[in-house]
DNA sequence: AATGTGACATACC
DNA sequence: TGGTATGCCACAT
């Protein structure tokens, strides 16, 4: 459970669904905000994993999908989050800061 | 063990 | 306004 990938993973699967958050936040949540890109490379890692991990709920602070890449398809990303209500334009999220969900005030306790 | 890598973020030209 | 450059640090090879 030392594992950052695994708290990465946990942290994105508590993302409630509609609700977005940043690779930045998360990081800030593990206490490695200067380490964003870990949280990516984490979700590169993801799919290695068994478990589910929504990283179409993850974009980067602009609120850009900029690893739709990634995805199995590249519409995978826009279409998995306009399905949970999530609108999205050019690969940017309408509203992100409103749909944003920041695990540190969430779940910080 | 050492080097390379990256789905970010920030700073600078 | 936008492309380029650098920091950052855990994981992969």
């Amino acid at each position: 459970m030392s594992d950052f990938f695994n708290d990465v993973y946990e942290v994105v699967m508590l993302i409630p669904k509609g609700r977005v958050t940043s690779y930045g936040a998360i990081a800030k949540y593990l206490g490695s905000a200067q380490s964003s890109r870990l949280v990516g490379y984490a979700m590169n890692a993801a799919h290695t994993h068994s478990k589910k991990i929504p990283a179409h709920r993850v974009v980067n602070r602009n609120g850009v999908l900029t690893g739709k890449h990634h995805f199995p398809s590249q519409n995978y990303m826009q279409l998995k989050l306009e399905k949970e209500g999530i609108k999205v334009v050019k690969d940017q999220i309408v509203d992100f800061k409103i749909l944003f969900w920041d695990p540190v005030k969430e779940i910080s306790l």
